[in-house]
DNA sequence: TATTGTTATACTCTATAACTATA
DNA sequence: TATAGTTATAGAGTATAACAATA
Protein backbone atom coordinates (compact mmCIF):
# COMPACT_ATOMS: atom_id res chain seq x y z
CA UNK A 1 0.00 0.00 0.00
CA UNK A 2 1.52 3.38 -0.81
CA UNK A 3 -1.13 5.54 0.55
CA UNK A 4 -0.34 7.93 4.03
CA UNK A 5 -2.09 6.01 6.53
CA UNK A 6 -4.90 7.94 8.62
CA UNK A 7 -4.35 8.60 12.22
CA UNK A 8 -7.17 6.35 13.29
CA UNK A 9 -5.65 3.63 11.72
CA UNK A 10 -3.00 3.12 15.19
CA UNK A 11 -4.37 1.32 17.69
CA UNK A 12 -2.02 3.62 19.48
CA UNK A 13 -3.90 6.29 18.55
CA UNK A 14 -6.96 4.84 20.36
CA UNK A 15 -5.15 4.25 23.22
CA UNK A 16 -3.86 7.43 23.96
CA UNK A 17 -7.37 8.78 23.12
CA UNK A 18 -9.05 6.74 25.71
CA UNK A 19 -5.98 6.98 28.28
CA UNK A 20 -5.60 11.31 27.56
CA UNK A 21 -9.69 11.42 28.52
CA UNK A 22 -9.04 8.93 31.53
CA UNK A 23 -5.70 10.57 33.25
CA UNK A 24 -7.70 13.97 32.38
CA UNK A 25 -10.85 13.22 34.24
CA UNK A 26 -8.91 11.73 37.31
CA UNK A 27 -6.27 15.11 37.01
CA UNK A 28 -9.35 17.23 37.74
CA UNK A 29 -10.56 15.34 40.55
CA UNK A 30 -7.24 14.78 42.57
CA UNK A 31 -6.75 19.17 41.61
CA UNK A 32 -10.21 19.15 44.02
CA UNK A 33 -7.81 17.89 46.91
CA UNK A 34 -5.21 20.14 46.35
CA UNK A 35 -2.51 17.32 44.18
CA UNK A 36 -1.71 15.96 40.96
CA UNK A 37 -1.83 12.66 39.72
CA UNK A 38 2.26 12.66 39.91
CA UNK A 39 1.91 13.38 43.53
CA UNK A 40 -0.31 11.15 44.45
CA UNK A 41 1.28 8.02 43.04
CA UNK A 42 4.07 9.47 45.06
CA UNK A 43 2.06 9.86 48.16
CA UNK A 44 0.53 5.92 47.50
CA UNK A 45 3.90 4.60 47.20
CA UNK A 46 5.10 5.93 50.55
CA UNK A 47 1.57 4.86 52.50
CA UNK A 48 2.77 1.70 52.25
CA UNK A 49 6.33 2.42 53.74
CA UNK A 50 7.44 3.99 57.19
CA UNK A 51 9.62 5.63 54.58
CA UNK A 52 11.57 5.57 51.89
CA UNK A 53 14.69 7.16 50.03
CA UNK A 54 14.11 9.43 47.31
CA UNK A 55 16.52 7.47 44.95
CA UNK A 56 13.89 4.03 45.92
CA UNK A 57 11.02 6.09 44.61
CA UNK A 58 13.13 7.53 41.59
CA UNK A 59 13.56 3.73 40.54
CA UNK A 60 9.71 3.29 41.68
CA UNK A 61 8.51 5.90 39.75
CA UNK A 62 10.37 5.92 36.86
CA UNK A 63 11.30 9.04 37.53
CA UNK A 64 14.52 10.52 37.33
CA UNK A 65 16.53 12.02 41.38
CA UNK A 66 16.04 15.59 39.96
CA UNK A 67 12.00 15.38 39.17
CA UNK A 68 11.77 13.44 42.82
CA UNK A 69 13.79 16.16 44.64
CA UNK A 70 10.97 18.55 43.09
CA UNK A 71 7.97 16.62 43.85
CA UNK A 72 9.24 16.15 47.06
CA UNK A 73 9.99 19.89 47.51
CA UNK A 74 6.01 20.76 47.10
CA UNK A 75 4.69 17.70 49.02
CA UNK A 76 6.99 19.29 52.00
CA UNK A 77 5.21 22.80 51.11
CA UNK A 78 1.80 21.02 51.20
CA UNK A 79 3.06 19.46 54.39
CA UNK A 80 1.93 16.30 53.21
CA UNK A 81 5.34 14.53 53.76
CA UNK A 82 8.52 14.85 55.44
CA UNK A 83 11.91 14.70 54.92
CA UNK A 84 14.75 12.93 57.23
CA UNK A 85 18.11 12.15 57.24
CA UNK A 86 19.52 9.23 57.55
CA UNK A 87 21.81 8.80 60.48
CA UNK A 88 23.88 6.24 58.79
CA UNK A 89 24.84 7.84 56.27
CA UNK A 90 24.94 11.09 55.71
CA UNK A 91 24.80 11.83 52.22
CA UNK A 92 21.17 9.92 52.49
CA UNK A 93 17.44 11.15 53.38
CA UNK A 94 14.19 9.34 54.15
CA UNK A 95 10.93 10.20 52.78
CA UNK A 96 7.93 9.27 54.72
CA UNK A 97 4.05 10.73 55.05
CA UNK A 98 2.68 13.25 57.69
CA UNK A 99 0.03 12.44 59.85
CA UNK A 100 -1.95 14.79 56.75
CA UNK A 101 -0.70 13.04 53.98
CA UNK A 102 -1.59 9.54 55.69
CA UNK A 103 -4.94 10.81 56.06
CA UNK A 104 -5.17 11.80 52.55
CA UNK A 105 -4.30 8.87 50.78
CA UNK A 106 -7.56 6.96 51.38
CA UNK A 107 -9.47 9.69 50.16
CA UNK A 108 -7.53 9.94 47.28
CA UNK A 109 -7.45 6.24 46.62
CA UNK A 110 -11.48 6.47 46.69
CA UNK A 111 -10.98 8.83 44.05
CA UNK A 112 -9.44 6.88 41.60
CA UNK A 113 -12.19 4.12 42.86
CA UNK A 114 -14.83 6.16 41.47
CA UNK A 115 -13.21 7.60 38.41
CA UNK A 116 -12.42 4.37 37.29
CA UNK A 117 -16.10 3.33 37.71
CA UNK A 118 -17.45 5.70 36.28
CA UNK A 119 -15.21 6.29 33.07
CA UNK A 120 -15.44 2.01 32.65
CA UNK A 121 -19.03 1.60 33.39
CA UNK A 122 -19.66 2.31 29.41
CA UNK A 123 -18.31 -1.48 29.38
CA UNK A 124 -20.19 -4.53 30.58
CA UNK A 125 -18.52 -6.84 33.10
CA UNK A 126 -17.36 -8.87 30.34
CA UNK A 127 -15.70 -6.11 28.09
CA UNK A 128 -13.84 -4.57 31.07
CA UNK A 129 -12.61 -7.52 32.19
CA UNK A 130 -11.36 -8.85 28.91
CA UNK A 131 -9.67 -4.84 28.51
CA UNK A 132 -8.44 -5.52 31.98
CA UNK A 133 -6.90 -8.88 30.48
CA UNK A 134 -5.37 -7.53 27.27
CA UNK A 135 -3.44 -4.43 29.18
CA UNK A 136 -2.05 -6.38 31.75
CA UNK A 137 -0.98 -9.06 29.12
CA UNK A 138 0.70 -6.33 26.87
CA UNK A 139 2.31 -4.64 29.60
CA UNK A 140 3.70 -8.55 30.63
CA UNK A 141 4.90 -8.71 27.26
CA UNK A 142 6.20 -5.65 26.48
CA UNK A 143 8.01 -5.97 30.29
CA UNK A 144 6.69 -2.49 31.65
CA UNK A 145 6.86 -2.24 35.46
CA UNK A 146 7.39 1.99 35.68
CA UNK A 147 4.24 3.57 37.42
CA UNK A 148 2.85 5.89 35.28
CA UNK A 149 2.73 9.49 36.25
CA UNK A 150 0.74 11.64 33.69
CA UNK B 1 -14.27 -2.64 52.15
CA UNK B 2 -12.16 -0.01 54.12
CA UNK B 3 -9.01 -0.42 52.74
CA UNK B 4 -6.90 1.74 50.45
CA UNK B 5 -7.22 0.40 46.67
CA UNK B 6 -3.56 -0.43 45.31
CA UNK B 7 -2.95 1.72 42.05
CA UNK B 8 -2.77 -1.70 39.92
CA UNK B 9 -6.60 -2.31 41.21
CA UNK B 10 -7.42 0.56 38.48
CA UNK B 11 -8.14 -0.05 34.58
CA UNK B 12 -6.81 3.52 33.98
CA UNK B 13 -3.90 2.62 35.49
CA UNK B 14 -2.97 0.14 33.28
CA UNK B 15 -4.35 2.01 30.28
CA UNK B 16 -1.82 4.92 31.17
CA UNK B 17 0.99 2.68 31.41
CA UNK B 18 0.54 1.01 28.36
CA UNK B 19 0.00 4.21 26.31
CA UNK B 20 2.60 5.70 27.39
CA UNK B 21 5.21 3.67 26.99
CA UNK B 22 3.77 3.05 23.27
CA UNK B 23 3.35 7.08 23.18
CA UNK B 24 6.92 7.50 24.67
CA UNK B 25 8.17 4.96 21.94
CA UNK B 26 6.69 6.34 18.89
CA UNK B 27 7.92 10.72 20.26
CA UNK B 28 11.84 9.06 20.36
CA UNK B 29 10.66 7.64 16.31
CA UNK B 30 9.87 11.12 15.45
CA UNK B 31 12.05 12.96 17.66
CA UNK B 32 14.35 11.58 14.47
CA UNK B 33 12.53 13.30 11.93
CA UNK B 34 13.10 16.48 14.38
CA UNK B 35 9.28 16.78 14.91
CA UNK B 36 7.37 15.67 18.05
CA UNK B 37 3.98 14.09 18.30
CA UNK B 38 1.79 17.09 18.42
CA UNK B 39 3.82 18.25 15.39
CA UNK B 40 3.33 15.11 13.59
CA UNK B 41 -1.01 15.20 14.70
CA UNK B 42 -0.46 19.30 13.03
CA UNK B 43 1.05 18.16 9.99
CA UNK B 44 -1.46 14.94 9.31
CA UNK B 45 -4.14 17.00 9.31
CA UNK B 46 -3.22 19.42 6.99
CA UNK B 47 -2.02 17.10 4.79
CA UNK B 48 -5.67 16.05 3.68
CA UNK B 49 -6.63 19.73 2.77
CA UNK B 50 -5.27 22.27 0.45
CA UNK B 51 -5.28 24.91 3.30
CA UNK B 52 -6.73 25.23 6.77
CA UNK B 53 -7.26 27.87 9.15
CA UNK B 54 -5.85 27.87 12.78
CA UNK B 55 -8.72 28.02 14.69
CA UNK B 56 -10.52 25.53 12.56
CA UNK B 57 -7.35 23.19 13.22
CA UNK B 58 -7.43 24.20 16.81
CA UNK B 59 -10.93 22.52 16.82
CA UNK B 60 -10.00 19.86 15.09
CA UNK B 61 -7.00 18.90 17.71
CA UNK B 62 -8.56 19.62 20.90
CA UNK B 63 -6.49 22.51 21.33
CA UNK B 64 -6.08 26.18 22.13
CA UNK B 65 -5.53 28.89 19.26
CA UNK B 66 -2.79 30.20 21.51
CA UNK B 67 -1.31 26.44 21.42
CA UNK B 68 -1.43 26.53 17.64
CA UNK B 69 0.07 29.53 17.44
CA UNK B 70 2.89 28.03 18.67
CA UNK B 71 2.85 25.32 17.11
CA UNK B 72 2.40 27.01 13.78
CA UNK B 73 5.67 28.89 14.61
CA UNK B 74 7.28 26.27 14.85
CA UNK B 75 6.48 24.81 11.71
CA UNK B 76 6.98 27.70 9.94
CA UNK B 77 10.66 28.00 11.39
CA UNK B 78 11.34 24.42 10.47
CA UNK B 79 10.39 25.14 7.14
CA UNK B 80 7.68 22.31 6.98
CA UNK B 81 4.06 24.87 7.39
CA UNK B 82 2.94 28.22 5.15
CA UNK B 83 1.09 31.11 6.52
CA UNK B 84 -1.18 32.90 4.19
CA UNK B 85 -3.18 35.99 5.01
CA UNK B 86 -6.95 35.48 3.53
CA UNK B 87 -7.36 37.81 1.04
CA UNK B 88 -11.01 38.21 1.92
CA UNK B 89 -11.13 38.72 5.48
CA UNK B 90 -7.85 40.78 6.79
CA UNK B 91 -8.05 38.85 10.57
CA UNK B 92 -8.24 35.33 8.71
CA UNK B 93 -5.38 33.03 8.12
CA UNK B 94 -4.74 29.80 6.41
CA UNK B 95 -1.73 27.05 6.93
CA UNK B 96 -0.96 24.72 4.55
CA UNK B 97 2.04 22.14 4.42
CA UNK B 98 5.28 23.31 1.93
CA UNK B 99 6.69 20.84 -0.55
CA UNK B 100 8.95 19.61 2.45
CA UNK B 101 6.01 19.43 4.73
CA UNK B 102 4.07 17.40 2.19
CA UNK B 103 7.14 15.52 1.45
CA UNK B 104 7.98 14.07 4.65
CA UNK B 105 4.15 13.10 6.00
CA UNK B 106 4.23 9.99 4.71
CA UNK B 107 7.60 8.92 6.51
CA UNK B 108 6.02 10.04 9.71
CA UNK B 109 3.20 7.65 8.62
CA UNK B 110 5.35 5.03 8.36
CA UNK B 111 7.18 5.24 11.17
CA UNK B 112 3.67 5.10 13.03
CA UNK B 113 2.91 2.28 11.03
CA UNK B 114 6.41 0.69 12.08
CA UNK B 115 5.65 1.54 16.06
CA UNK B 116 2.01 0.13 15.73
CA UNK B 117 3.24 -3.10 14.63
CA UNK B 118 6.25 -3.12 16.54
CA UNK B 119 4.29 -2.38 20.02
CA UNK B 120 0.85 -4.66 19.52
CA UNK B 121 3.06 -7.05 18.26
CA UNK B 122 3.12 -9.01 21.76
CA UNK B 123 -0.49 -9.70 21.08
CA UNK B 124 -1.65 -12.28 18.85
CA UNK B 125 -4.41 -11.21 16.21
CA UNK B 126 -7.03 -11.96 17.78
CA UNK B 127 -5.96 -9.98 20.98
CA UNK B 128 -5.27 -7.13 18.80
CA UNK B 129 -8.70 -6.75 17.72
CA UNK B 130 -10.42 -7.48 20.35
CA UNK B 131 -8.10 -4.63 21.98
CA UNK B 132 -9.02 -2.42 18.98
CA UNK B 133 -12.57 -2.78 19.71
CA UNK B 134 -12.80 -2.41 22.71
CA UNK B 135 -10.65 1.50 23.11
CA UNK B 136 -13.23 2.34 20.03
CA UNK B 137 -16.45 1.12 21.64
CA UNK B 138 -15.10 3.21 24.97
CA UNK B 139 -14.31 6.06 22.54
CA UNK B 140 -17.68 5.97 20.91
CA UNK B 141 -19.62 5.37 24.38
CA UNK B 142 -17.59 8.73 26.01
CA UNK B 143 -18.05 10.25 23.08
CA UNK B 144 -14.42 11.16 22.64
CA UNK B 145 -13.83 12.43 19.50
CA UNK B 146 -10.55 14.57 20.34
CA UNK B 147 -7.27 14.17 18.80
CA UNK B 148 -4.88 13.06 21.21
CA UNK B 149 -1.90 14.79 21.30
CA UNK B 150 0.68 14.43 23.85
C1' DT C 1 36.14 7.58 42.51
C1' DA C 2 31.30 6.54 43.09
C1' DT C 3 26.97 7.76 45.12
C1' DT C 4 23.09 10.81 47.24
C1' DG C 5 20.50 14.42 46.58
C1' DT C 6 20.02 19.30 44.94
C1' DT C 7 20.03 22.76 41.57
C1' DA C 8 20.11 24.91 36.95
C1' DT C 9 18.73 25.01 32.27
C1' DA C 10 15.87 24.10 28.63
C1' DC C 11 11.92 22.24 26.16
C1' DT C 12 6.97 20.57 25.46
C1' DC C 13 2.28 20.90 26.48
C1' DT C 14 -1.58 23.11 29.04
C1' DA C 15 -4.63 26.90 30.55
C1' DT C 16 -6.08 31.55 31.15
C1' DA C 17 -6.41 35.90 29.67
C1' DA C 18 -4.90 40.30 27.85
C1' DC C 19 -4.12 42.31 23.49
C1' DT C 20 -4.31 43.98 18.29
C1' DA C 21 -6.56 44.28 14.18
C1' DT C 22 -10.50 43.63 11.67
C1' DA C 23 -15.42 42.64 10.88
C1' DT D 1 -19.52 44.01 19.95
C1' DA D 2 -17.72 39.85 18.22
C1' DT D 3 -14.13 37.31 15.93
C1' DA D 4 -9.16 35.82 14.29
C1' DG D 5 -4.98 35.37 15.72
C1' DT D 6 -0.96 36.60 18.79
C1' DT D 7 1.34 37.15 22.98
C1' DA D 8 2.28 36.82 27.96
C1' DT D 9 2.32 34.33 32.10
C1' DA D 10 2.31 30.44 34.92
C1' DG D 11 2.28 25.55 36.06
C1' DA D 12 3.41 20.67 35.36
C1' DG D 13 6.25 17.24 33.38
C1' DT D 14 10.63 15.65 31.01
C1' DA D 15 15.71 15.40 30.28
C1' DT D 16 20.49 16.45 30.85
C1' DA D 17 24.07 17.79 33.43
C1' DA D 18 26.70 20.37 36.79
C1' DC D 19 27.37 20.50 41.67
C1' DA D 20 28.33 19.75 46.95
C1' DA D 21 28.75 16.60 50.48
C1' DT D 22 29.81 12.16 51.83
C1' DA D 23 31.21 7.33 51.25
Amino acid sequence: MAGVSDLSAHTGYWLRMVSNAVSLDFARKVAGEGVTVAEWTFLRALYDVEAMAPSALADRMGMTRGAISKLADRLVEKGLVSRFDDPDDRRAQSLSLTAEGRQKVPILARLADINDAEYFSALNAEERLALDRLLKLLAERRGLKTVPVD
